[in-house]
DNA sequence: AATTAGCACTCACTGTTTGAGAGTGCTAAC
DNA sequence: GTTAGCACTCTCAAACAGTGAGTGCTAATT
């Protein structure tokens, strides 16, 4: 059966309606409301090919249609056209980030507010990966007797400080050598390129220093890896209980029982580097709980890198036009902060 | 009229009954299960006698009783005593937190989530106030030509990492003599000590450096006392879904609500010195949204001073006697970690 | 005087019934 | 190919009755 120009009309408005009221549609209310120019009967016999095809269904026999994944699939991909927010707003967004801006972890969780009060969803953001920042710069301290601090600064504004235990008779000025070394060595480097200069060459010139340095480097440099890569910021949670589709306890229970846990948003939230805007969609998600639910995800960027992602999740039933339109305008935003910085 | 020994026992097993099963209690279940030694008429009429005085409740005529505010208060204060948790549990949780020990930002989060754990309610944990901890170490490292970083640390582990702008002429050699001279001038001090130093006769020693300093140093400080005096760790928030109490969307959203504001749970966890344990049961508390939560609270200490907070959150039809003795284990174990450090 | 048995009464809760409303699919007419 | 008409389906909300746990009161018992 051909999609034929009227029944994507019909599709759209199908899904326009049920995105707006969370309703069954119906084909008398959608001749109404809609100028499609042929009586409900008319309706009635598209709608069922329509079901037939897979894009609706009909949540029991005498109910309205509500679209399927491949319904709004089909909607994100073909129909839909993203809404250019309204100029006004788009200034609020930028001015409103702009003047929270103090360190990057403050950045990252205001934009994950913005995000949520500006999509009414909840929303996700990723801080940038260490793997791909380059180190700016490193500083040893002595803590204690027997405890260090590294402190990492990457370009993208993320620091790090581990704690490590230290020989007792490290002086000083050896701890000032070797951060000097590690200055000169790794300033600019990415944690991969790292990785892979430790793996060659780099053993004779640590001989030279304290025997633990040599030991301890690896670690240093896992633990910086390890820490940041699960930083994540997330806002609006409870905006589940505005939308009747979680009027259920078990459903709201499980959405928020999906955020509770950061291994599993991380799940949900694979690491992309596309820079444009995924979407996924229901089903299409790979976690049972997060099967009636869909989620938006960018990315932003430093220095042409991806480094980090920006996330909306909500109900399939989202508004993907407006929350694709926040999403896109936000991570150019990021990207030209940080690229100010 | 008198609280006589046996409208006490009454009293004790309504609660008991109550904060197990979650059902109004009557006379003749209360009579079966418990050795009362009397008939379900005469607990019926010293059951009125308590309502009248004011420590149950009845939800509606023909239900049975549930303890009143006033009646938990006369429980926790009187009635009840901290059950031991078995030694078993109680090395569990000693090695639970040691071995995930590295930074104090894990410590917290650990924390947080052993006491949700362990309690199955919503755990609240507070980060160290920096008013209350001492300076260990002040590093300043330059960023970039217009910017540099202060680092902090404090006795109780806590590592703040503010950015501040700097004239771009300020060089390299200054800003290290700088960050000696605030090491031998303020390390061991806390800040409440520093606030009344900088007033005093402190402006003619920082004369000596680049002017901006003088201008620096109180933002600096200020910004450190800021950012994480707000600081905290949550753990357990779907908790809440277990009980019936908050089987109602509305009641379930609002508490969740309560919880997503950084502002409100100070305002619900005020800042509290006394060392021991703080229970404010249901309308005892300030906020609204918490009328019918009850949030026992203790704290945990380094060198003497009281420096943060441990937090449980749940229904006024809280197991007290468990979450006391829990928090006040973990309380006493995060001391000795602290102590340790 | 305190306790208890007996009894009428109250009230939430559950399951059933009923009617209304929205929507469909089919058929026959346009 | 499109549309009007109609019987049919299914959810939802309101009304209703029966059940059970619990109470308060009274009178008998210890």
């Amino acid at each position: 059966m051909a999609l034929t120009e009227r029944k994507l009309r019909i599709l759209e408005a199908i899904i326009r309606d049920y995105i707006e009221s969370a309703e069954p549609v119906g084909s008398r209310s959608l001749s109404k409301k809609y100028e499609l120019g042929v009586s409900p009967a008319t309706i009635r016999n598209e709608m069922s090919d329509l079901e037939e095809m897979g894009f609706i269904q009909q949540p029991h026999t005498s109910a309205g249609r509500i679209p399927s994944d491949k319904g709004y699939r089909l909607y994100v991909d073909k129909l839909m056209e993203i809404k250019q927010t309204a100029n006004k707003n788009r200034v609020r967004i930028r001015s409103d980030i702009l003047k929270k801006y103090g360190e990057l972890e403050q950045l990252l969780e205001y934009t994950s507010r913005v995000l949520s009060e500006f999509t009414q969803y909840t929303s996700i953001v990723l801080a940038p990966q260490v793997k791909k920042s380059r180190l700016k710069q490193i500083q040893l301290a002595r803590l204690s007797d027997e405890t260090m601090l590294a402190i990492f600064i990457t370009n993208t504004g993320l620091i790090q400080n581990p704690i490590f235990k230290i020989p007792a008779d490290m002086k000083h000025e050896e701890l000032e050598k070797i951060s000097n070394f590690l200055n000169e060595e790794f300033a600019g480097s990415t944690l991969e390129e790292i990785e892979v200069r430790m793996a060659d060459n780099l053993k004779k010139e640590l001989a030279k220093f304290h025997n633990t340095v040599y030991a301890l480097l690896p670690e240093m440099f896992k633990a910086l890896e390890q820490v940041s890569d699960v930083t994540l910021y997330l806002s609006g949670t409870t905006n589940i209980f505005n939308f009747p589709e979680f009027n259920d306890l078990a459903k709201a229970r499980s959405f928020l029982n999906l955020l509770e846990e950061r291994k599993t948003i991380s799940e949900l939230i694979s690491r992309q580097d596309s820079d444009y805007l995924n979407v996924s969609i229901g089903t299409e998600n790979k976690i049972q709980e997060a099967k009636e639910c869909s989620i938006v995800t960018t990315t932003y960027s430093l220095d042409q890198q991806t480094v980090g992602q920006l996330s909306i999740i909500g109900p399939t039933r989202m508004d993907y036009d407006r929350v694709m339109s926040v999403l896109s305008q936000v991570s150019k935003m990021m990207n030209q902060i940080l690229k100010e910085q």
